[in-house]
DNA sequence: CGAGGCATGTAACGAGTTACATGATTGC
DNA sequence: GCAATCATGTAACTCGTTACATGCCTCG
């Protein structure tokens, strides 16, 4: 099983491990927390819920309430609860560097006039800028969900400040670019 | 096509800018240069390489020297001058934000007891460290690969930096977590 | 003569997304 | 009567990786 299907799984069964539910239920929480940096489609979701059930982790019942389409409520099993507690382990400790793709434009940046240059890198910045502006930001950090976005605000934070540098270094004309560097 | 092909195209469209090469020799520069987050394995390559032929952004021609066995080298076309300009253009005045999957895990830490929550954030700690050990300063920035590898570097400090205010939070305890939060 | 490098791929698999299917109910 | 909401999926497609195929050459 690979990392992320490992955090996927983990989502849904500490979700599921606070309170049973069903899959729109789920889907609809995770979708209004996407600016935190969750994403889950639902197809993807039911097919780990009902790989979750195969395996033991999961039951899921059929609940009939009222006009609603019948709904499959999902809950966790001892099984479950022992591999929810070996995901979390796994996860918490482990951390493998962001592999971020933005940059390869920078090694080739000098194949463009050095306004356009200028201008195409202030415009990325301006980016940057109007997502950490979209953050509210944090009064105080009073429960995990305030780590993750403390998380991102961080992050936005450092790719300002480095892309700061590079146009720094940039507008200093310190930067050249031969093969043999690459 | 998707951020991720553009990226690559770009990569492979770049490198051939500077010189021609076939897919061996650029498959070996880009695995060295695994360290400042490129990655693209060799069936991936051929394929884009192919693709980009097919689109007569390339034009590849078969080499046979010495001993070795043929080679396909790969050489710009003018319609692939202007690809790589269209793509550089868009790539380096773009930004998307980081999706970093390995938070989750915070959401629920508190399903742990506090000593051992504790012990795996500084596990996860050490191997921050370890890989911020792992890059050797750079003295000055002097080419755009230098600017790559300072991107890496900032958001390894960024992520240790984040941590410690994790752990901080914990050892206080200030963190509690209700379903209502999530 | 066998292991490993050079060189270019193919095939099978896995994981995720988009678009679509279904079917009942509620609001305009 | 038509769109939207609730609810659970399936099917087709894309993208990428792993493992394998091929064949020649070099080195020990």
């Amino acid at each position: 099983m690979e990392g992320q299907i490992v955090e996927r799984k983990l989502l849904l069964l500490g979700m599921l491990r606070m309170q049973d539910m069903h899959g729109y239920q789920l889907n609809e929480m995770i979708d209004s927390h996407i600016q935190a940096g969750f994403a889950l489609k639902k197809p993807t979701m039911y097919k780990l819920l009902n790989a979750m059930v195969e395996d033991g982790w999961l039951t899921c019942a059929t609940h009939k309430e009222g006009n609603y389409p019948t709904r499959r409520v999902y809950s966790l099993t001892a099984a479950g609860e022992l591999a929810f507690m070996k995901l979390l382990r796994d996860s918490l400790s482990a951390y493998s560097p962001i592999e971020y793709q933005g940059n390869v434009s920078l090694l080739f940046m000098n194949a463009l006039p050095e306004d356009e240059r200028m201008a195409l890198l202030h415009r990325r910045r301006e980016i940057v800028k109007s997502l950490q502006h979209a953050m509210h930001p944090l009064p105080a950090i009073s429960n995990p969900h305030d780590l993750v976005q403390l998380h991102q605000i961080r992050h936005l934070e450092t790719e300002l400040a480095w892309l700061d540098e590079v146009i720094a270094s940039v507008s200093e004309e310190r930067i050249h670019l031969e093969l043999s560097q690459f």
